[in-house]
RNA sequence: GCGUUCGUAGCUCAGCUGGAUAGAGCGACGGACUUCGAAUCCGUAGGUCGGGGGUUCGAGCCCCUCCGGACGCACCA
């Protein structure tokens, strides 16, 4: 049950369910017999309050081999079953679902080592990885824009996630660096008479990409000599050379400051652009060709995974070199796919590239297999994702139908929140509210990426995003926000949130302590599938049960001390797994909103 | 044509990898502030889970088959 991704050691809902499922297990073997051992319980956290804490849901499925109804092999199994008193009840129900609830008493225990623990009850994985992951990847020349949002978004919040768990995380920022439009983007900027020493920003990038896209597009002439300078970029000629790498590092100071506004934790050291792997073309194409792995066809040397066919029913292929010589994108994954094995003795490979590449990587994977790469021990995932679509239900564009800047995105949401707080909180000082706007805004923007399933397209709207009623950023904020105001309150009436043992006295305070108890499942949930709403819907629930609780069970109005200790040590409990969580999607939370 | 993927309330989405009468939010309707921020909470209405078969004690989830949308299938990344 705990697998490659289990833990040990601490008690977490994971071991409660693996004591659980020990206990039944030995009760089944002793109601009906050892020709029952091993049977699985199937134990699993109750879908609905109502029914308890836990359910055993083995006797429906027992009730043909064993020969008795399913409800009377629950009651045997229940008659027989040791849990050493962490159960207030065991009840058989329905067709023959058993009904675990927990004693109080256990759950108090439980939020004590909750307490004492920093990770919040969080374990180390037992398997540590090294994981390379590869996210973001935005184009030298080009702004970012919302095409490269999701990777980005997605990417750097399952890097804190399994660098939280104790893996060893490696970010591959692979940078489109390489390739025929910079021929054409240099040699369009010569002609001006520009110099390589010559500063450029990236808005002006951008409108030497389009002019310089245009003239290839007409002048044949020009495509030439576009082609003739990417030949001199690639045998090294010097002032081609200067120019290239003064684009790249223009491009890296707006894709710096679009990071470092996000919050994303990409840095200098993270780039790992195509040309990085451009020695390693040649040698990886010789590797596979003396493996029989690629082979000649129609001029160029080729990959054909099995299973891949084409329009025309013909095996499709990875293109090693091209019949030019050249060597393309298919080339490169290769090449970077046995690089973060071999040389970065990577155990798991992580692609956060959008859904249409799906074939392209399913085929370097399998390339990676036929090679030897790609052994036993050593997983290759594509992790994709769908498209972000205006109100409209088409792909999200400007009215003009260009490509919605990411400036220009998180500039609007910047310029958005600051209304709102404006409107809310008009006392808060100005520079208050700058922090806040951004909290918020930025929080709004990634929330709204992560909260869903990621396959899934969905559809972008402001309105929506930065509601305060709903599966929102700003709702689970303002839960940490009200936690905060508590705690100022407790200030001001010079009481401490001190050592106080957590008494859980209502359903509200008893619901915030069994939800808080599943977050290393869900982590651990997240690190396998890859999905971050899973963490998302986490911490709405969580929220949510914080504000019904905190209509219903007053704090610092408590009605005795005693109580009022344990809340306030409660509160701080909440608050500090909101904040982990938040934190691990990379939302920042806020005292005041 | 082949392949991948999506289809759940009027709208936007969950559904813990096969378990109990399918859940939220928005919108609609009706309630709750002299008390920790009403930036919130509670209640009501709303579903043949795209259609049809199958497997199973049990299917929104697995298999088959249709329908509808998106995406991909040789030298661009």
């Amino acid at each position: 049950m705990t697998g490659r991704y289990g833990r040990s050691g601490r008690l977490n809902m994971t071991d409660i369910q693996a004591f659980l499922q020990q206990a039944f297990s030995a009760a089944i073997e002793r109601a009906l017999g050892t020709g029952f051992a091993g049977t699985d319980p199937v134990v699993r956290c109750a879908n609905d309050s109502t029914h308890g804490d836990w359910q055993a849901n083995f006797a429906m499925s027992l009730a043909k081999r064993a020969g008795r109804p399913p409800r009377a092999i629950a009651e045997a199994v229940v008659a027989a079953v040791e849990l050493g008193g962490i159960a207030s009840s065991v009840e058989v129900a329905g067709p023959g679902f058993v009904n675990i609830r927990l004693t109080d008493a256990f759950l108090e225990t439980m939020m004590a080592e909750l307490v004492a623990d920093q990770r919040c009850g969080v374990s180390i994985a037992a398997h540590r990885d090294i994981v390379a992951i590869d996210y973001s990847a935005p184009n030298v020349a080009k702004e970012m824009h919302v095409g490269h949002i999701r990777s980005t978004i997605i990417g750097d919040a399952l890097s804190r996630v399994l660098e939280f768990l104790g893996h060893q995380v490696l970010r591959r920022n692979h940078l489109g660096d390489w390739g025929t439009q910079f021929g054409m983007l240099i040699e369009h900027v010569v002609e001006l008479g520009k110099t390589s020493g010559q500063h450029h920003d990236i808005g002006d990038l951008n409108a030497l990409y389009r002019e310089s896209k245009a003239r290839f597009d007409l002048d044949p002439d020009f495509a030439e000599r576009a082609r003739h300078r990417v030949v001199a970029l690639q045998a090294g000629e010097p002032d081609t050379v200067g120019f290239w790498k003064q684009l790249i590092v223009e491009s890296k100071k707006h894709f710096g400051k679009i990071y470092a506004q996000l919050g994303v934790r990409l840095a200098d050291e993270d780039y790992f652009g195509e040309s990085f792997y451009n020695s390693m073309l040649a040698p990886v194409m010789d590797e596979l060709v003396a493996a029989g792995v690629a082979v000649e066809s129609e001029g160029a040397v080729c990959v054909f995974p099995p299973g891949f066919k084409g329009r025309d029913g013909e095996p499709v292929p990875l293109i090693v070199r091209k019949g030019d010589g050249g060597y393309g994108y298919d080339a490169t994954d290769l090449a970077a796919l046995r690089h973060r094995i071999h040389d970065l003795k990577a155990t798991r490979l992580i692609y956060v590239v959008g859904a249409p590449q799906k074939q392209h990587f399913d085929m370097i994977f399998a390339a990676g297999k036929m090679a030897g790469w790609l052994k036993d021990g050593i997983s290759a995932e594509h992790v994709p994702f769908g498209s972000i679509l205006g109100e409209d239900g088409k792909p999200f564009k400007t009215r003009a139908g260009d490509n919605v800047k990411l400036t220009d995105l998180i500039d609007e949401a910047l310029r958005r929140a600051r209304t709102i707080v404006t409107e809310k909180s008009p006392s808060l000082a100005e520079t208050e509210k700058d922090g806040i706007a951004s909290a918020i805004g930025i929080g709004a923007i990634k929330y709204v990426d992560l909260c869903n399933d990621r396959i899934k397209d969905y559809v972008f709207s402001w309105d929506r995003m930065l509601a305060f009623e709903g599966n929102t950023a700003p709702y689970l904020q303002n839960a940490y926000v009200r936690i905060q105001g508590i705690f100022r309150k407790a200030a001001e009436a010079g009481v401490s949130i001190g050592a106080a043992a957590i008494r859980l006295g209502t359903a509200e305070e008893r619901a915030l302590a069994m939800q808080m108890l599943k977050l290393g499942d869900v982590l651990d949930q997240v690190s396998r599938s890859l999905e971050p709403h899973r963490l998302c819907t986490w911490l709405y629930d969580l929220a949510s049960i914080f504000h019904g609780f905190y209509e219903k069970c007053p704090v610092m109005n408590a009605e005795n001390a005693a109580i009022k200790a344990s809340r306030l040590a409660l509160c701080r409990e909440v608050g500090r797994c909101l904040q982990l969580g938040l934190s691990l999607l990379g939302i920042a939370t806020i005292d005041q909103m």
